[in-house]
DNA sequence: CTAAGATACGGAACACGGTTCCGCTAGACA
DNA sequence: TGTCTAGCGGAACCGTGTTCCGTATCTTAG
């Protein structure tokens, strides 16, 4: 599944002076907690959404809250943690979309509707992304960095092409379709995905200025 | 200000076959709580964001927080009593737009902002709108119930004249725009009003089919 | 193998939100 | 002025996320 997110790297002993004894290995259960946690959690959340309580989540890896709390300091770390190999896989389909698609605004369409299907999959994801007091959770900072980066290129490209003329940067627009898909279960009068296609294909035009 | 909400009409002795004995009249101190109540959640929502304490807006109009929950059954019934006449003037300003402004498309684009306007004065206003749970809080009941029918003709003009060409109904574009609004305190890095610019000008793209 | 001690654990406790309950107050009517 | 009940206050309840702290367990030196 993805699980060797060691969350906060070990800084033991960075002490610059000091000749430290060779630092303790760590602790085989504390890997083991973390692993079970992990795979509880993907599971809790693909049941009951992000949203499940923390207390589910580690009931149902057998282990108490605060063990849960030691390996992700807030809620927000142990959903970035259960989805950021499905970050990484997005991050990694813009090139190759760009490659294969027929021009670079049909490679954005397609790249956003990815990460529309992503954030999709797991109702209230978004609920993480707001909850943000300074404007940034993990989640937040997860996707900014790995995201914002492969659709600016993306935009970019498009450009250069003159089939995009919107001033709109990867960031707004990547936060835009996390809004935009944040609070939507599956609802037959409001598709997204449409929804999602109409904000994208404003990119082709001139802004009026108000 | 629009406080002759009954909350919950008066049902008693609404008995079909006995001569019901003049039903008392509704209590003054109900009458000047329901106001005060009123009264002091506008300016607490104004201060602190529409998340703010239901136990503060309580405390603020002096009453204890039963009276409150009397009166207003939920938390968004309150939210919809403080706002209502608001989203009358916004449902208002539609006619008058398509009258005064040069296109149907310009009256729409104001509008929209209008719109945005409203909901980004106070904070989180959003959140009333998602918390529901089969679809309808009583915010959301309101807005489509006042706002959707004058988007909706607002975009007919619009597409008879043809400037507007995507398949989008009136509540999609105003249930977009509220999630795009939701959770956006004034941010330099995210101008929402652009975004929202952005997707209506969208409104003139022929819809690309994924 | 054993013992010391750091590391990690469990679950109760806390803070804080919405909502409900219930004994009592005070307004309406006679 | 007295009765009766609508309406009141605020404590209590429930369900969140998060922290605390006494205890158990793993690692490692000897």
């Amino acid at each position: 599944m993805f699980h060797n997110t060691p969350a906060a790297c070990d800084h033991r002993s960075v002490n610059a002076s000091a000749p430290r004894p060779a630092a303790r290995r760590r602790r085989t259960d504390a890997k083991r907690n973390e692993d079970a946690l992990l795979e509880a959690a993907a599971s809790v959340f693909a049941a009951s959404g992000v949203d499940a309580p923390v207390r589910e989540v580690a009931a149902a890896a057998g282990v108490g809250v605060a063990t849960l709390y030691r390996h992700f300091p807030t809620r927000s770390d142990l959903v970035v943690a259960v989805y950021r190999h499905q970050v990484d896989a997005c991050a990694d389909a813009g090139p190759a979309l760009l490659a294969s698609e027929a021009s670079p605004f049909a490679a954005i369409l397609r790249w956003v509707h990815l990460y529309v299907d992503f954030l999709g999959t797991k109702h209230g994801l978004a609920r993480v992304w707001e909850g943000d007091p300074d404007g940034f959770t993990a989640l937040h900072r997860l996707i900014v960095d790995r995201l914002v980066p492969v659709l600016t290129d993306m935009l970019a490209e498009a450009r250069a092409s003159a089939e995009v003329v919107a001033p709109i940067t990867a960031y707004q627009l990547i936060r835009a379709v996390g809004d935009l898909v944040a609070f939507n279960p599956p609802d037959p009068q409001y598709d997204v995905r449409r929804i999602v296609t109409l904000l994208v294909s404003g990119l082709r035009q001139q802004q009026p200025h108000p």
